[in-house]
DNA sequence: CTCTTATTTGCAACTATTGAAAATTAACAA
DNA sequence: TTGTTAATTTTCAATAGTTGCAAATAAGAG
């Protein structure tokens, strides 16, 4: 995703507007790395602007998402998570304290199976303990 | 999955009644590599067995997974989808019509960029065109 | 400063799923 | 067969996440 700044000029280049509401989102996602979900996005976004309603994050969300500077993902948690990185990764779930994290492969490999299915994208979500849980468990 | 007739041994032997309602689902599901929501299995359940209940079919399905018969995958269509298919493999998703088919993979790729992260699983979900629409799109 | 149009808000609605309580019934023993 | 009892089914309300809609508001161009 692009910076604050970028996303204020692109956005007016489109004959979108640019609100306080959505200047505050732009700052909350830039660089974040936790994966939110809209409901942490309102909660912080609240706490810095009371007032502001679940409905426009939302919104925002899906606007950012349709502009390509966001991704969606869905990790099974039952609600969607938000990623400002939308080069070509993967995540990684804790299983304990569900934190997900961006990763690499080197390619993702060969699927056998299946015929005639015209790969478009694959993505991989790997599953296990992060660090930190991993210390606590082995206690 | 097992078959309708292993099921009720197992579930007789593990002191859990044999009802009409969950045979008829033994019987849906064995074989089927469809990955039905809970919702599609309701929908046959129901033609075949009119009154059958849409919680009776969750319990079971959540049963069933409980036991390991069953497989819940989430591919991100909104409803959890089910796979009697149990053995190590991953998901190809049509993002026209929205069909889900087992693939294989010889070995999931080793992922990059997280240290101290202790993998215990790796699900790939490939997306892309399935055989048959793929010829579609082409016409 | 005014006007137009995009945006925000508030709230109802919707989908997928689960919780709880009452009614039913499978399975086992007599 | 019949009776007993605990598991199961059903019904219905409740929940979480998300979207639709209409009225109120405000950004930005002139």
């Amino acid at each position: 995703m692009r910076s604050p700044e970028e996303l204020t000029v692109a956005f007016r280049a489109s004959g979108l507007k640019v609100t306080p509401q959505r200047q505050l989102l732009f700052r909350l996602l830039h660089d974040n790395c936790t994966h939110p979900t809209a409901d942490s996005l309102f909660s912080e976004a609240s706490r810095q602007m009371p007032g502001i309603s679940l409905r426009t994050v939302y919104q925002t969300l899906n606007d950012l998402t349709e502009m390509g500077e966001l991704q969606s993902i869905d990790v099974g948690s039952g609600s969607a998570r938000f990623d400002p990185n939308v080069s070509d990764h993967h995540h990684a779930v804790c299983d304990d304290c569900g934190a997900v994290h961006d990763v690499y492969v080197n390619r993702a490999p060969e699927m056998r199976g299946l015929d005639g299915f015209a790969v478009a994208d694959a993505h991989i979500v790997y599953r296990g303990l992060c660090a930190e849980c991993s210390v606590t468990a082995k206690r």
